[in-house]
DNA sequence: TAATCGCTTCGTTAGTAGGCGAAGTGGCGG
DNA sequence: CCGCCACTTCGCCTACTAACGAAGCGATTA
């Protein structure tokens, strides 16, 4: 029952089905994911580790920076069904087409760009 | 979106969880639920309300009755979706199967038992 | 038609969750 | 090894949510 719950609780959150959305294609780290969210960088932290604790989510460590994707989890568990589910219910969400498109340009962006979110 | 985030919301609490699942195998109305959970009726109403906003439940009027029963939503709609997920994620958990004996017994009682829950 | 029954709505209270900025942590580069 | 960089943790505030009892509502029963 408790993964359950950590699982739609995580899923509770626009700020975090967003992100969640936009690991679909592939990894990002914070600093991507602050600029798509446009959030500070301490709240999508605290996002990301609870769609982490949920098992949505696993990290790479590269350097200094935290890579973030979906977890693969196997076929038939919780984790996996709530993934499945969350895509296919939002394949055609406005705002998830709206933040694919900003997904593209944030990813284009300058070392020096995607750091100015901690600067200011 | 939004209609995606109502549904997680509503399976983000772990007493409207136990409620949906105790609709698995057929209606029930509020005074059951009420034993079930064991909660004021008021706030069985509530839960019940967020799940039917939700789409998740539906219900039906027999005299001052009020039967709930999961929703038949369209497959692949993100109810049925959900509905398909959450009771195969549960399928073996401790709580839900204590509801499942619990309901058994709740719903041999006698219309007197049933109601001392708004009396007292 | 008055009283009762099953449920809902209202108002209140306590606990939780999301947001931010400031300070802390650990890995890299100069 | 000193400072910087990406990220996390902490402390605080605001807003929301779950819980209850009391009062209200519509439908049935007496």
């Amino acid at each position: 029952m408790q993964d359950v719950l950590a699982i739609t609780k995580a899923l509770a959150d626009s700020n975090r089905v967003r992100a969640l959305m936009a690991l679909r294609e592939g990894e990002l780290c914070l600093c991507h994911l602050i600029h798509l969210l446009e959030l500070a960088p301490s709240t999508v932290s605290k996002h990301m580790s609870i769609l982490q604790q949920a098992g949505l989510v696993e990290t790479r460590k590269e350097g200094r920076w935290i890579h973030y994707r979906q977890a693969d989890a196997p076929a038939g568990s919780p984790v996996h069904g709530a993934l499945q589910w969350v895509q296919e219910a939002l394949a055609d969400d406005a705002q998830i087409q709206k933040d694919d498109a900003r997904r593209e340009a944030v990813c284009c962006q300058s070392r020096e760009e995607l750091a100015e979110c901690y600067r200011n």
